[in-house]
DNA sequence: ACAAAAGTGTTGGTGTTACACCCATGG
DNA sequence: CCATGGGTGTAACACCAACACTTTTGT
């Protein structure tokens, strides 16, 4: 078979899936996503997203949870389809002609809870939380895929309740606003509004409990209530 | 093998790309979709969106434009991904144990401009605009990924120009104000703030040319400027 | 040990802006 | 008859100020 015939030939594909795992530190207010050290010869040693190799009789998602849970135990988990990374040559294992299997990419979004997720597989620091702001490079074109992750992050906060995926149960109001800082920036909106707005929206229990967090006046500790929001759904703008 | 041992099999997919086209047709207000009754032995006669396998050598972006160009004949195009579907057992073809082959449907959002498509291969009327909402049963997951695409419209209206991918060069603010009503429905704003804003913005240029439609005072025509609009890239909410 | 100061959470007020609704005018 | 433009009331938001409750500091 020469080169043109070949080209009319169907591609053959192995499907890979990898996902975004972004995180929030409250404390030091800090998004994190989660690498992965490779250990296959295929870029040894350099960081990347976790991912894997659809198998037999596995959905996507099925796989995209199956790496998840390898590499991180959690209570609670946001999960969704990103974006599907195709053209040739974007592996290496691919031969340069094109002929032959090609690698494709799912990739996924997560959102998990940074005090209640625990890291697995942890031998010689191999899957560690890196700061969005110091992610290396990184294998194939997972940088690509991070940022296009990182920006579905950044729209999804304005209209999704998404920031309750990356809180404890329990939060305050300033908890919340702070995952809203540290992900859209300084500059988005006043905290004297903010507050007012989503308390009459009226899906944020007060629990009356308090917290003292050093100095200054015991906040009240508040939490999400998913039926009382549902009216929002998908409706645009909700926050900020 | 037995089927435990196959399950940790990777699984051999053949990559396919189907396109939810959507246009509009101003003069009577129709959103329409474009649909091909499939010559295939498989879901024979049925309607499907148009759709093609991946060949070697071939990007996901160019198999889309491939299938496109098969169907039909623009000037102006705007496209993007959609979304991949891809469990096990979604296409006939697949073996009922998930043995062999999986298929896999990376899905593209395309618009085009009505009054320039020309139709191809319409013999036998195998390839036609359906009103939305008149879209029959699909072949495959279609009207899966069609619900998928006609969401996707809507929310990306809001806040992106995709209008003018839909209209024709030169449009009556009208023209404008009617694509958004026929997507979005009757109640989403009024149409002297419509007016005012988006004039206000300055990424409308009236031509000063003048059109009649039927009775009444004419309208000027206007065009977008693509440069002006670029400050508005990505800010939420510029329309509606 | 007590009082003052400082820090953080909470609440309310004011001016500006955007929008819904309505009406007047022009071709 | 329809395009265009403007005018008014309401609601939301930015900015600002006051108050409440606690820890820290000073003596």
């Amino acid at each position: 078979m020469n080169l043109a015939e070949n080209k009319l030939v169907l591609a053959d594909f192995k499907v890979g899936v990898d996902n975004v795992i972004f995180s929030v530190d409250s404390q030091h207010h800090r998004l994190l996503v989660l690498l992965v050290k490779r250990p296959e010869k295929l870029f040894n040693n350099q960081w990347s997203l976790p991912g894997t190799l659809v198998r037999n009789g596995e959905s996507l998602e099925e796989a995209a949870q199956r790496i998840l849970s390898e590499k991180i135990r959690v209570n609670n988990l946001y999960l969704e389809q990103l974006y599907t990374f195709g053209g040739p040559n974007r592996d290496p294992r691919e031969s340069p002609n094109s002929f032959g299997v090609r690698y494709l990419s799912v990739s996924y979004f997560a959102l998990v809870r940074f005090e209640e997720a625990e890291l697995l597989t942890n031998n010689h620091n191999r899957t560690t939380w890196y700061r969005i702001q110091k992610v290396p490079q990184l294998a194939f074109d997972h940088n690509q895929i991070l940022d296009y992750g990182y920006q579905r992050l950044r729209n999804k906060l304005e209209y999704s309740p998404i920031a309750f995926d990356i809180l404890p149960d329990l939060f305050t109001l300033n908890d919340l606003y702070q995952v809203y800082t540290t992900i859209l920036g300084e500059n988005f909106a006043d905290y004297s509004n903010f507050r007012s707005r989503l308390l009459k929206l009226g899906f944020l229990i007060d629990t009356e409990k308090k917290v003292s967090r050093g100095a200054g006046r015991p906040a009240s500790l508040y939490r999400f209530d998913a039926e009382a929001f549902a009216p929002f759904k998908d409706k645009p703008f909700v926050f900020v």
